[in-house]
DNA sequence: TGTCTTCATCGACGTTTGTCGATGCAAGAT
DNA sequence: ATCTTGCATCGACAAACGTCGATGAAGACA
């Protein structure tokens, strides 16, 4: 799910300036279905903002007022996803963001350069990226 | 939906550095949901990448090995979550990008550059923001 | 060994979703 | 006025989803 490995190609293309194909689609759609819940956002959120960048279970379970085996199922969603990690230590599991999968979405999501001036006005704060 | 009227507050936010409220979880999964099936995901790129900025329904139905009433369905969709708007001119119905949406998408799972050069190492690429 | 705690999986249930054919509505054409 | 075309809405149905209680598995501890 969400191969990076095909170079520059739909990789990099981005959503909104050409359009994409089936599959590609369909593996998309997969991660964005796993957003499309209030429950996992606030999950996702509470997750990726931790400070020391892991979450227990024990500490996101109680925060719902949800039973444990559907928090459980949300986390299974997220991870499927690519969207999340999680590792057991002893008795307790711990979860992570997987900033890649966050970072493929907004880039996704994000407008060319040339295609937000015509909307916003601030060109010249932004330095040229690459070669200055 | 996706009110932007809360000043600098939720609307700016990001979901990956600070929890994110439960008012705001409902509000964001409703967009996040309009994305999470492949036709709708290709009806909005076919949509947003078209030159003209415009596409007319007869040119979104014949793509699809759908039926019509479920393209219709499918737009009507992405319009109630924002991401899209249409306009009838005579007999026909044009449907246009708003980039609003998808730029705030984009801003909300985006990272803070600070953060991004944990995992990259291109720092000295980036100009610094604000003051030169 | 046995017990306790933490978390995942299972089976079931009501709700939502994606899809269809049939129908309705608006606007040009005849 | 009538027909035709383009698109939305309606009603129905199977599949998928979110939730729960019950159960299972892994590890700590006595």
């Amino acid at each position: 799910m969400l191969d990076r490995g095909d170079g520059a190609g739909a990789c990099c293309s981005g959503l909104l300036t050409a359009p994409v194909d089936e599959a590609q689609a369909v593996e998309l759609a997969k991660v964005f279905k796993a957003l499309g819940d209030p429950v996992r956002l606030r999950l996702l959120s509470m997750i990726a903002s931790r400070a020391g960048g892991e979450v227990c279970v024990c500490d996101l379970t109680p925060a719902f007022d949800l039973s444990q085996p559907t928090i459980s199922h949300h986390l299974k969603l997220l991870r499927q996803a690519g969207l999340i990690d999680c590792e057991r230590r002893g008795t307790w599991v711990y979860y992570w963001l997987v900033p890649e999968t966050t970072d493929r979405l907004a880039a996704l999501l994000a407008r060319p350069v040339s295609e937000q001036e015509r909307v916003r006005g601030l060109v010249g704060e932004i330095a040229p990226v690459g070669r200055a």
